[in-house]
DNA sequence: TTGTAAGCGTTATCAT
DNA sequence: ATGATAACGCTTACAA
């Protein structure tokens, strides 16, 4: 069918095994002249190696698989990006599998990529769940837990400072004068999310403000949920002054639940959120949050799964998030959405008026 | 190393064929008490099949290559995700390479997939670059471009209706009273980026206006270019009081230069893009765009690969594109971002406000 | 109904 | 420095 090595051997009057040692550079040397006309018989043939045979015979794939829980949420799309980039880099092609929230969509392509024999596995774990658990620690596979972590795993986890950084925000938005600081959190069996919650209550604990005065919603991440936990916020008799919400992604569905209220953000209620994704620069205000470290944590997901192949053992490790002040907090809102977006192609080139 | 098909059916006292037999559910029958045994084989030493080894047998992977020219950019976005959803529900796999608006790293993505030996590529081509075409069109793999064609190109395409829905904004812009239209469009050497303003300039020249009244400029997709090309239009003699924006990334900054100059949306300068991402609800004030059909862009896609593959020739296939009013066009703007967004979960469910 | 064996395209280990 | 050959794990045609 295809052209197979054995054809460009024969063209070049040479043995299929001097083709790969061509091909590959190595294990064994080859003569100038004999390199020469393999490469013109590979030219003359268009021949393109076959990576599914060599990955059956070397058991390496230079595959690795990506199960996030939400394709359409743009921090999956940004932590997969940063993944991909750090793939890319370094020789290996990414399968991305979209879990949609469900344990069984997200079992399947964890089975699937095992089947394929990925050399690696990134599984940021939907809600709590970890269906596909006992099946990847048989496989021996090296894994890596992204974003949240799963109970009873011996794999490493790649984290940031949740906790940290709610406490961080929160306190931002004390410094501003709030008070009537409430919160916008995640589903409570996700662990990211309890965390944020924990560090914002400890905030505000430690600014000497009652448990009895502080408001919680609990809700699914994604914009049209964060707008209708701001909505029953807004509604509340004693209404907040300034919310912390649990991602930027549900901090723009409450910028619209705000002004939907004839409240004016910051004015009335100032905003602070988690994430840093690069659309939070772009709402009106735009969003004040906690970025980060996307390429980072790309890195550090991959070391921890080339270090597993290595056999080493590496711990959990958690990234430092960064303060990003904009508009929605109080702080002077940067025009234009400041800095281009990381990946944002060709932002600087002169832009001019003419006629179609 | 791993468990294979041998031991499975030393266990079960059988041979390794019948493994394949109960596996596949053929081509050859297999007795119900062989089967059970078989089965409770692989139960017991946890035998999972390599799919490396099948696809190198079969010539089929099963497999499919995606690549796109900038994964940052939401409507990309989008587009995988409903690509993805179809070529998993017909058990595909789906690798997922980004070229960073790179011709160079679109060629290298799609060498590797056509090395990985996928079934079938979709391709959107980064700006009118196609150094790929060669090798893929050598490959023999059936493919298909997304959004763009290819000069040159023998595959089909699947397109959508970009010049009709660009005339369809621009005309309701009109039905609003406004005269002055400007187009922010995207770069020159990109298809449905010129149809679009061709669109744009049609529905002008129909409603008897003339061409030195229209200015457009060309830039970038991506928020910042339309943040700073607004400023451009903006900053014109004769300010106009609408734009039509050639997608939904560039308006969220073209919303944001408005506000910026002091000017409000819909009222001193109303708003109408193209693309229907799902955050272009979400914007204040809510965007009111040409909406693209992701899921159907998504079948249409993969039943034009597997028409080639079963050898029918399948011909570029255009898409309409359908109005969806909201706030910036001078509509009435529905709140809450109107319906929850296609694949945003549990958006119905309770919230309820408690303490922490 | 079941066992045997060839072959997918590659790499690595033998000899030469 | 090179040529032959076995193996990777699977499917299927063929023989029994």
């Amino acid at each position: 069918m295809a052209v197979r090595r054995t054809d460009v051997a024969r063209l070049a009057g040479t043995s299929p095994a001097v083709v790969s040692y061509v091909l590959n550079g190595g294990p064994r040397p080859v003569s100038a002249r004999t390199r020469a006309k393999v490469l013109a018989a590979i030219e003359q043939l268009g021949y393109r190696p076959n990576s599914i045979a060599r990955s059956l015979r070397m058991s390496r794939t230079m595959t690795l698989g990506l199960v996030i829980p939400d394709n359409a949420n743009p921090f999956f799309a940004e932590l997969a990006r940063a993944i991909e980039e750090e793939a890319f880099a370094h020789g290996f092609t990414l399968l991305m599998g979209n879990a949609a929230e469900s344990d069984e969509r997200q079992t399947t392509y964890v089975r699937t990529f095992l089947a394929r024999q990925v050399d690696g596995l990134f599984i940021v774990p939907a809600h709590g769940h970890a269906g596909f658990l006992p099946e990847v620690e048989r496989s021996g596979t090296p894994w890596v837990s992204l974003d949240r972590q799963v109970p009873g795993a011996t794999a490493p986890s790649v984290l940031v400072d949740n906790h940290g950084g709610a406490r961080e925000a929160t306190n931002h938005l004390l410094t501003h004068g709030r008070r009537r600081i409430a919160c916008v959190a995640g589903p409570r069996d996700v662990m990211p999310a309890t965390d944020r919650v924990s560090g914002w209550r400890d905030a505000l604990t430690e600014a000497g403000i009652a448990r009895a005065e502080m408001s919680v919603v609990h809700t699914e991440f994604g914009r049209r949920a964060g707008y209708r936990a701001a909505r029953e916020l807004l509604a509340q008799a004693k209404r907040p002054d300034a919310i912390f919400v649990a991602s930027d992604e549900q901090a723009v569905g409450v910028l619209r639940a705000v002004s939907e209220a004839g409240l004016r953000c910051p004015d009335d209620v100032a905003v602070a959120s988690f994430d840093g994704i690069p659309g939070a620069a772009y709402s009106t205000p735009a969003l004040t949050t906690m970025g980060q470290p996307f390429a980072a944590l790309g890195r550090a997901a991959l070391a921890h799964l080339l270090a597993q192949q290595a056999g080493t053992t590496a711990p959990t490790e958690v990234l430092p998030v960064t303060l990003v002040r904009r508009g929605s907090c109080g702080c002077p809102d940067p025009p234009g959405g400041d800095a281009p977006a990381d990946g944002e192609a060709g932002s600087d080139a002169p832009v001019e008026v003419v006629q179609p």
